[in-house]
This record gives C-alpha cells, sequence and structure tokens, in this order.
DNA sequence: ATGGGACCGCAGATTACTTCA
DNA sequence: ACTGAAGTAATCTGCGGTCCC
C-alpha cells in the first residue's frame, strides 16, 4: 500500500540520522531488538515519536531525557529551539504486533511493556499510550455493539408485541360475532371477555409458543453477544458479576397475553414483578425510531435511567 | 496504627495531527 | 488544491492504589 511505503521511506531515512552510535549498547536496547526479525527484516526502525516528551510535562518528560536527545540524534537538542516533529503513525507492523498483545492481555504490566518496547523500537510510554487508547477504542466498539444487538432484540419484540396485539383482536372480533350467534352463550361469552378477572386469561398454545420463540430467540442473542465480550477483559472485569442474570431476568419469557389482557390498574400492582417486563403496554402508539431510547428505558431496563445502563455495563 | 506526600497507572475527555474521499 | 470527516497518537486531568516516612 501506498502509505506503508511513505512510511517506510520515512524510517529509512530517519534511519541513518536517528540512530544513536554504536557504542551505546544501552540506547540500543531501545532499537529494535535482534531478536525482531518481523521488524528488523522489513527495513522499518523505529517510529520513535519526536514531538513528545516537553520536559514540563512532569512524568512523560522524566521518561529518559537523555536518551531522547541522543534517539533524536540530535545533540543540542532543545524543544525552545527545535520544533517538535510532526507526529508519526505506527506503522502496520506495529500495530499488528500490538493488536496481538493486545489480543493475548489487555491490561500492560510494566515487565511486558518494556519488552514490547524493546521488540517494536517504541518508548515505553508509547506501548502503554497505545494500550491505553486501544482500550478505550475497544469500550467504544462494544458499547456499540451492545447498543445494536439490544435495538434488535427490542425491534424484535416489538414486532411480536405487534402481532400479538393483532392476534388478539381479531380473536376478540371472532368472540363477539359467535357471541351474537350463539343465544344463551351471551353470559358465557362475557365471562371470557371479562377484563376483570383476576386470573389471567388461557392462551391459546401456539400463541405462547410465539412469543416464547422471539424471547428465547433474544435471549440468544443477548447470551451470545456476552459470549463475545468475554474476550475482553475491560468489559468482563468491569461488569458487574451479575449482568448475565441481569440480562436473562430482563427477557425472561413474558406471557404476552397478560401483558395484553391487563387491566392498567394492574400495572401498579406488583411492581416488582412488572419493571421486569419488557413488552410495552399495548396503549402505547406506534412507536418511531427516535423514541427508541426513551422507551428503552421504560422497558429493557428494568426501569433505570440510561445512565444507569452505563454504570450496568461499566461500573 | 495512622496520616500525608510522592509516585504510578488508569479512564475519560480532549487536542493535534494524518489520511482519505 | 482545498476541505471536512474519520482515525489515531499524545496530552491533560482526576482518581485510586501503593509505598515510604
Amino acid at each position: 500500500m501506498e502509505i506503508d511505503k511513505v512510511y517506510e521511506d520515512a524510517d529509512d531515512v530517519l534511519l541513518s540520522s536517528e540512530r544513536p552510535p554504536p557504542s551505546s549498547e544501552f540506547l540500543d536496547s531501545f532499537w529494535i531488538s535482534k531478536s525482531s526479525p518481523s521488524f528488523q527484516a522489513s527495513g522499518t526502525t523505529t517510529m520513535v515519536h519526536l514531538q513528545n516528551s516537553p520536559p514540563e510535562n512532569g512524568r512523560l518528560g522524566g521518561f529518559l531525557p537523555c536518551l531522547e536527545k541522543e534517539e533524536n540524534g540530535i545533540e543540542d537538542y532543545d524543544p525552545c529551539l527545535h520544533p517538535p516533529e510532526k507526529k508519526r503513525r505506527l506503522t502496520v507492523d506495529q500495530v499488528k504486533y500490538l493488536e496481538k498483545s493486545f489480543e493475548v492481555e489487555n491490561k500492560l504490566e510494566p515487565d511486558r511493556k518494556v519488552q514490547l518496547a524493546k521488540d517494536l523500537g517504541l518508548q515505553p510510554r508509547q506501548v502503554a499510550i497505545w494500550f491505553q487508547n486501544r482500550r478505550a477504542r475497544y469500550k467504544t466498539k462494544q458499547l456499540e455493539k451492545d447498543y445494536d444487538s439490544l435495538k434488535e432484540c427490542y425491534d424484535k419484540l416489538r414486532d411480536d408485541h405487534d402481532r400479538l396485539s393483532k392476534e388478539n383482536e381479531k380473536l376478540r372480533l371472532e368472540v363477539e360475532s359467535l357471541k351474537g350467534k350463539v343465544p344463551g352463550a351471551e353470559k358465557q361469552s362475557l365471562d371470557v371477555t371479562n377484563s376483570d378477572d383476576p386470573e389471567p386469561t388461557e392462551v391459546p398454545p401456539h400463541t405462547s409458543s410465539i412469543s416464547q420463540n422471539v424471547i428465547s430467540e433474544n435471549v440468544m442473542v443477548i447470551k451470545q453477544e456476552d459470549a463475545n465480550s468475554a474476550k475482553s477483559d475491560v468489559f468482563d472485569s468491569e461488569s458487574p458479576p451479575c449482568a448475565d442474570a441481569n440480562l436473562v431476568s430482563l427477557f425472561q419469557p413474558v406471557d404476552s397475553s397478560r401483558v395484553l389482557d391487563q387491566d392498567p390498574s394492574d400495572f401498579s400492582q406488583d411492581d416488582e414483578d412488572d419493571s421486569c417486563r419488557i413488552l410495552p403496554p399495548p396503549c402505547l402508539p406506534k412507536l418511531e425510531i427516535e423514541s427508541y431510547e426513551d422507551l428503552n428505558a421504560d422497558t429493557c431496563n428494568l426501569g433505570s435511567s440510561v445512565d444507569d445502563q452505563t454504570f450496568w455495563f461499566w461500573s
């Protein structure tokens, strides 16, 4: 690729001018290790960031200031006289190496940091920064994935709810029409459609199975997502141990018909149970995409706010 | 035992720069 | 050539943990 070529060329240029004198064994250790053929063979040496290490910058400035002078190949280096060099990106090989290391362990112990820095010809500080940024990027991506999967889950449940609502209405009309045709069955049919009945209306088996299928499918989505997240110590170690349980309980199979037939006053009862219901009440209007977050807060969050949900994942 | 300072690493926010369409 | 968006290296800030006195 063109970019790599540019970098390689640039590095080749830097090679002769930036390489410290061979007399300094100590400094040599901060360049490409002889045991790292992958970086040596490419002809691309270090991508030492030359802009950093302003002396006034506390810890950073404290990192081997003398070394940086020599690494820059500028003996009389003076940040006041010499403007800092432009920021340069790490080479593809360096990034690959770091990525592999990140996959193994996304936290960086001091020894490992030094070793990586040696292998890559970078400063330990650069390695640490790369890992910090990488963790941040991973976390962002993970949040996006979580959002997408939850949204998908929600959309499926909403579709299911709509379908069941229509089915319920259809059955209701059927009962009404039959009621008119069968003399003397009026009282019986009234019992069937009595919404004040404290016991839940029996749901046709096929309806129940539809609901179960959709919900179990959604649980699969969530669990799979969680399994994907298992790679991340950031995600795992920082998620509450009960997160999985929360998600599962969140998607506990709910008898949709109960929700659909439920008297509005029933929502005030048994608050703890109802707070776990994920289906919106039947009186809700058709949902628009922009209202997703609000609804999400009311349904999928177990009554928690969006902020609480963030806490959920990362606290 | 305990309080305080120094040091360190981290997360999150932000900046500065590069690359590309 | 110019420009805006996206990506990323680096910086800044605040916080918590550890060590030492």
